[in-house]
DNA sequence: TTGTATGCGTTATCAA
DNA sequence: TTGATAACGCATACAA
């Protein structure tokens, strides 16, 4: 009385996914062969390949992903975790990224953690239970069980868009530090010895951090009081940048130029102060962060540190490249970030 | 001789991944009680949950998600694909889809295009691989294999960011063309006798195209010849933006205004207008389309199409919820997309 | 070169 | 409330 326990086919109207077995029964050969054509097809005869292809083709056929990631315990699948996807900060590097993955036939997956360290944990679980080989992951700053997590499962990852003595961790980036500070002194060659800082939340962001400090050690070794600096904190948004700026004006000294964590807060910056009647450099210099294309676009352009996007995001993918096939890879890698004088810094109004 | 068939645990160094069954073993209860434990707490007593939890979280257990796929059938996760992460322009409208979404407890992947159909072809096979439940989708152009694909699997699916009268597929967006006749009205009413366009690839893009005959339609209503616009095909870019202005200037006659395909090629056009020592709106006239940020940062800031972004992403997140949970969606929705005028159109010079 | 058989980690059905 | 156990779709060791 029992019906036999078969994969019910034919006549259910709803269609099903074909699978390997749909493929392999059409062409008449096994599974296992059918497997063989779609992975390693130098393997099996030409005959029966061609058979085989032409079956997959008419089905529609497609390997589904979790059943492969099952059976093969891998899947050339890496991830990539970034801050934000709303502005173009992290785009281009995340485009090279891709575009040296997709060159050793490996497919991204991206996520955004929106600046949030426990949604960024969340991200990180989901793509590793999806199946991810290797993780991208920005900065250092996470939290201790995320790290944990990471070393647990073997997953290998590099920690992007930082390059930080202390961390053990391999890395690709700059020393944001350096930079900062290299662009901070370009600022107090101009004669400016009041300084703004607009930053990005400082606390789960190394890299804002870092920022910050690379700006004190300049005003040190100028023999200014670092903590004259004044600082506003505030989101990656232009309309945050607008009001920043605002808020930093009404300070005492006021600042004669404000440096921002990013290009796109400077450029919201700038809209303030033409909203303001304040003239761009003369009245106020202002200058930005990452060089990525708004600083050439809005006017006056942005004086701002040049950072690697491109070299950083495929330096990545062959660091990780590397991990995944095994070999050891040790020494984490500096690259350089250049300040670029454009025109929104000028000399200090006298 | 032969060893036990079993599962090597414990002494291999490398860890593993922590399975139901680890998690089982250790809290002294079967799998599927485990399993209850995660997806149907309710049902499990309250003493052995607790001791299930624990040993989940020291273990640091994660379900793997691709035998969950495959033993569910379902996967909460949904897939978008867009022409281009590269820019802003799908930014915002995907930021309201992903909201959306996690607020209903769902995933998003997301994957881009570049704008080529084959590519996406890919991708959209690729989401289905992986899972996905339901996909967001730009625009109609595409092969008809990809649509006979997506029949035949079944897969929910909108397409965003158009509405378009003759065609079938459930969308939600704008009248690209009624949209872009809106901007040209206004641009001739400006007293503009000569246009260029800067547009994307008119192939593979409806969006592109209906904006072209947007134009179109309003020259002929005053009189015009539409065939005596002048355009010029590109890529989303600035740099192509403002390569493609320069071209436009060689034209007999040169345009007076020029209509631009987004606000990013508006932007690069911008640029070598300034470049060239044109006026932007006394010498020349330059109008964008998205209204995104850099819209109004760019100085003179654009006159562009305000187009509807989060309302197209949460509402194309409603209706794919929708579709998922067996309700049947028959209406396209056609939102409003209206012009903005700012300072970069100007009267046609004398 | 091809086929058979097994296991991958879950969920879900059925009994207990 | 819990436990066995049969799928799920694929890759691969082993046999033929």
């Amino acid at each position: 009385m029992n019906a036999p326990s078969q994969r019910n086919r034919g006549q259910d109207k709803a269609a099903e996914s074909p699978t390997l077995e749909d493929v392999a029964e059409r062409s008449g050969v096994s599974t296992a062969t059918v497997s063989r054509c779609l992975n390693n097809p130098s393997v099996v005869s030409e005959k029966t390949r061609a058979r085989v292809m032409e079956a997959v083709k008419a089905l529609g056929y497609a390997p589904n992903f979790g059943a492969r990631a099952l059976a093969a315990k891998r899947t050339n699948t890496f991830g990539a975790i970034i801050p934000t996807m709303e502005n173009a900060i992290f785009a281009r590097g995340l485009q090279a990224f891709q575009e040296e993955l997709e060159r050793n036939g490996i497919t991204l997956l991206v996520a955004s953690s929106s600046y949030r360290p426990e949604l960024e944990d969340k991200q990180i679980q989901s793509l590793v239970a999806r199946g991810a080989d290797a993780l991208l992951l920005i900065g250092h700053d996470r939290t201790p069980d995320t790290y944990d997590f990471l070393e647990k499962r073997q997953i290998p990852y590099v920690i992007a868009w930082v390059h930080d003595d202390n961390e053990a961790r391999i890395s690709i980036g700059f020393d944001n530090r350096k930079a900062m500070k290299l662009l901070a002194e370009r600022v107090l060659d101009h004669g400016h010895q009041s300084l703004g800082l607009i930053s990005a939340q400082l606390e789960g962001n190394d890299r804002a951090r870092h920022r910050l400090e690379g700006i004190r050690d300049a005003m040190k070794e100028r023999g200014l009081d670092p903590s004259k600096l004044q600082i506003t904190e505030t989101q990656y948004t232009i309309s945050c940048g607008a009001e920043a700026l605002a808020t930093l004006l009404h300070s005492d000294p006021k600042p004669t130029a404000v440096l921002c964590g990013n290009d796109v807060l400077a450029a919201g910056a700038l809209l303030e102060a033409r909203k303001q009647g304040l003239r761009v450099p003369q009245d106020i210099s202002i200058t930005g962060f990452d060089d990525i294309e708004i600083a050439e676009i809005v006017s006056p352009a942005l004086t701002t540190v040049h950072v690697p996007h491109s070299n950083m995001g495929a330096g990545a993918a062959k660091l990780l490249l590397a991990m995944r096939n095994g070999e050891d890879v040790e020494q984490s890698v500096e690259l350089e970030a250049t300040v670029v004088e454009r025109d929104s810094l000028g000399n200090a109004p006298t």
